[in-house]
DNA sequence: AACCAAGATGCAATCGATTGCATAAATAAA
DNA sequence: TTTATTTATGCAATCGATTGCATCTTGGTT
């Protein structure tokens, strides 16, 4: 059993008294390569254990058959969902998947750049840290043609394939079905806006306001980290103001959580006085009390997508590629916290 | 700013009119290379736009750096965390982590072994399926001395590296801090006894009771597949019988959650009339209300330790290494499901 | 029988970084 | 100055699979 020394296919040439180009070719079912012998290399191959070097090969090719994905965190549903959905049309192709997470943190997002580039990975699937503003790092898979797929958080000045989500859209859903829930003074708790995500949240919620020719008021648009402890002092902002608002529509499922706490705390009636719609759909949205309305993200469908693309694009002799944007749909996901009794 | 062509060690040695050696010696640190001429090479490599071609160096010295990791799913919280402690310590190790999920398949998580050890990864983290019982796949690895560390569902008959929760602990200490609270009738919703865990919660669950003088009811034990609807029927059971139970110790947060349901829907108090405690830590089980009393699996931990483990090894020249079986310790935390008030 | 084409296999170079050993240069000791 | 010693650098082989080109078989055709 205990088998340590290598075995390649010098040995099973040696064995079979052929030359190892012979077997090479017959292993990768090379038509050149007459049935009979590439049956009894096969057999050998099989009967002394070979397992292909693919470091060897991969040097040899100058292709890895690996993807890089850069996330900012694995531990987060969506993200994990998109990592699935990356992961399943991935492992069909014959592809393997390197995950690595950048916590948010520019040094290790431009480290692991680094790194995937100089493992020569086919390709790079990646959505951007909070605090990625410099982005040399990912021009160098621009520059030096691999291919790449920004999905979520995306770089604009990079031009490549893009997979978003109708940020504008869902928001736009989001704060149209507060407005028929009977709200008319609807708060909006944001994200960073350098984050194109947030800014075009922000942008549905203010056209959906204006649609319905109510007047966005900044007074009610508080932007922050999104964090648990963001959502739950912008409430409280809000909350003690005067002029209270009736509805908030919250850029995460977390602040609108926190948010919920805040009012509930206080005395303060969810839906009934003030009705909150999350974004995320994230899986505690549905099993809290009182469950969120929130906007579904189909995360793992853009992993799908994203890997389908950059395979395509490995697949395709690097010429004259067209870079698409694919705009994923949102679905409004409609659950206590904002559903008024009429 | 476009360049295409790979830059090689050589093309930094003809620059400088040295040999290939020094430039590799010289930007690895070797301090056989003065001072002087390797910075003049880390000088030139930088303004080159040299970047290692790690395939190759991988290649010659057989090792890849990379880590493999399989698990079951990576879309579920208990694994992403500890995926997420792995790629923590292995990044600062320099490893690259690469993840696939056998989505309980035995077929898949065959290939995705076979892949690993063509790939030459240097160490192997897994969670086997819930359809792994040939292990011929697995003991590849061990025949071949590759590093190898399995976590929460292991297999006994590979000897390696093996880090466990400690199930029975964190079962007794749930079902003693119930009879603390003033329960005596303490139900016991279980998984199937076929996986070790389950059996070990179940075990638990009976030592504290006998422990503390209350006899085991076997009518008060339900075992099914934790699902949502498994919990609520149990429930719904447990409930309708005569000699209604006071508590009821769940293995998993999701029957702990549905349990709550069912027992809210039919005006039933928890914790008053009804004590909870479920098994996880979930995310959900800190944010539902009430909010659910748990067992902490150290998820983030285990992968850390994992990868310690692994990365030890591998850097240990693979002579006469001890196996260690790590049992890692569970936390109890009291939430509102079974806080009652004194 | 002579020639050709198609089919099957082998030869040898190649990918880029690493590394044991040899050698050259610089310094110290005699 | 000569020899020993240290220090710095170069040479060349190597890892295993791949692949363009050369070579050898074989059978078919005229």
């Amino acid at each position: 059993m205990g088998n340590q020394s290598e075995i390649t296919i010098h040995d099973i040439a040696k064995k079979l008294n052929i030359s190892a180009s012979t077997v090479s070719r017959a292993l990768k079912d090379n038509p050149i390569i007459s049935e009979a012998t590439r049956k009894r290399i096969k057999k050998a191959a099989e009967e002394m254990g070979y397992r292909p070097n693919i470091m060897a090969a991969n040097f040899r090719t100058k292709r890895t058959n690996t993807i890089g994905v850069i996330v900012p965190l694995i531990n987060r549903h969506f993200f994990s969902s998109v990592i699935s959905g990356i992961e399943e049309v991935a492992y069909d192709q014959g592809f393997t998947v390197t995950i690595s997470q950048s916590n948010d943190n520019l040094e290790k997002e431009q480290k692991i750049a680094y790194t995937l580039f100089s493992n020569r990975v086919d390709g790079v699937i990646l959505s951007i840290g909070m605090e990625t503003k410099e982005i040399d790092h990912l021009q160098l898979f621009a520059n030096r043609k691999v291919p790449m797929v920004f999905f979520d958080r995306i770089v604009e000045e990079i031009e490549t394939h893009k997979i978003i989500v109708n940020d504008f859209e869902g928001a736009y859903k989001a704060t149209q079905h507060l407005i028929e829930q009977g709200a008319s003074r609807i708060a909006h708790i944001g994200g960073p806006l350098n984050l194109k995500i947030y800014e075009n949240r922000q942008k549905g919620y203010c056209k959906a306001l204006s649609d319905a020719g109510i007047e966005v008021d900044n007074s009610l648009i508080i932007n922050g980290n999104l964090r648990r402890d963001d959502g739950y002092k912008a409430t409280k902002k809000l909350v003690l103001a005067e002029n209270r608002p009736d509805a908030i529509f919250c850029a995460n499922d977390t602040t609108a959580l926190s948010a919920i706490i805040f009012l509930q705390e206080n005395g303060i009636k969810v839906p009934e006085e003030v009705a909150i719609v999350g974004f995320s759909n994230e899986p505690f949205s549905q099993v809290v009390t009182p469950t969120i309305s929130t906007i579904r993200q189909p995360g793992f469908l853009i992993g799908k997508k994203a890997a389908e693309l950059i395979i395509k694009q490995i697949n395709s002799n690097k010429k004259s590629v067209v870079y698409e944007t694919i705009v994923m749909p949102t679905e409004l996901i409609i659950r206590e916290s904002s559903k008024r009794k009429k």
